[in-house]
DNA sequence: GATCCAAGTTTTGTATACAATCTAATCGTA
DNA sequence: TACGATTAGATTGTATACAAAACTTGGATC
């Protein structure tokens, strides 16, 4: 276990994580146990457990009679998580001011953002999968800054849920003026956050 | 399951949970899963599901080798949980403020809001069951005022990691002028919030 | 005396069987 | 035809058995 191979629980994690992800399951209607372990080639056991962290994650919901769904977000879920993210991200900065930084971190830091950059200016609007890549740097650093366990995973955390949703929502918002204006705001609080 | 009686998992969280909070185990001890689900008269499959969520409550860690243990926290953790939550209620308001709130729900605050300041107020320095009760309404309302439900969850879920420590933890850290003027700090906020 | 190795024991991770519950469909009646 | 009840099927919740991993204890060797 902990060798190179995968844990059942984390093969089913990665898998269900991937399939809700991509869409492979209607929106609202309950995952059938034993059908989606067996596409996971694992048993209900770990699947179950894998079921419960995805619904920490916000990724599924609990259904009141029994089982899990895909959870929906509203356009201003999404929004609401970007504000929460960002304010967050903000707490973490202040804090870092506060315990100091090192400079080859603010220089790791300044490489992240600057490709972001990059990513919202793309000729096509938006190149959406580097943004997210870069996006995950940036907040991985910013939680080492703040040099708080508890804050780096409440980061990790809230960073999760605006990318909580099938891809083919995501796709869509990506379309979205508002969508896009609203990761333009978060990098304008990242550029502040560093100075 | 939705009737009165509660399923085994809901047992076994809350009567984990309980176990916990009243310190019944060494910190830094794995939670040994048969006896502690002997000691709760279940199975070891809901109560390992209880220790999932109760992981994802902060309240337990996970150990790599596997298994889990009481969580630690240190003087820090809390200090920037505190922190967090006050940050994440700052802006909680802010949408309530911009949504429009119910005369109501705002009356309702103020209540709440003067009960704390009575336990913070206490002739022993501090009530801290009565400041737990009055602090956990004020919460909920603060929560009902933002509209927004992933608001709401957030702030639970933060509202839940400063006592989130066995009440041993708690007694000893009540006893502490610093923490007694991170709660007061935060009241201060909480009036600023209202305005 | 200390350290390393090894066997035994405990403890977790996983699969599966069973029971209880929920869901859906069919049949009967107004 | 529409509505409700009843029954059959499917699906989750729970317990338990087994296998694999980790901790411990004892002994042997340097």
């Amino acid at each position: 276990m902990s060798d190179g191979n995968l844990s059942q629980l984390d093969r089913a994690l990665f898998g269900l994580r991937s399939l809700v992800m991509n869409g492979e399951f209607e929106g609202g209607q309950r995952l059938p146990e034993v059908a989606v372990a067996k596409k996971l080639g694992t048993s209900r056991t770990p699947l179950r457990q894998a079921m419960d962290r995805l619904v920490a994650e916000r990724l599924l919901e609990r259904i009141e009679t029994g089982g899990c769904r895909v959870a929906t977000f509203t356009r201003d879920d999404i929004a609401d998580a970007i504000e929460v993210r960002g304010v967050i991200e903000g707490t973490a900065a202040r804090m870092a001011a506060e315990r100091g930084v090192s400079a080859d971190l603010l220089v790791q830091a300044n490489d992240a953002l600057e490709g972001i950059d990059r990513a919202l200016k793309a000729p096509d609007g938006l190149n959406f999968e580097c943004y997210v890549r870069r996006n995950a740097e940036f907040h991985a650093l910013l939680a080492k800054f703040s040099g708080s366990a508890l804050i780096r995973r409440e980061i990790e955390r809230i960073s999760l849920l605006p990318l909580a949703s099938p891809s083919a929502f995501l796709s869509e918002q990506a379309a979205i003026p508002d969508f896009q204006d609203s990761l333009r705001y978060a990098q304008r609080q990242h550029r502040a956050i560093l100075e």
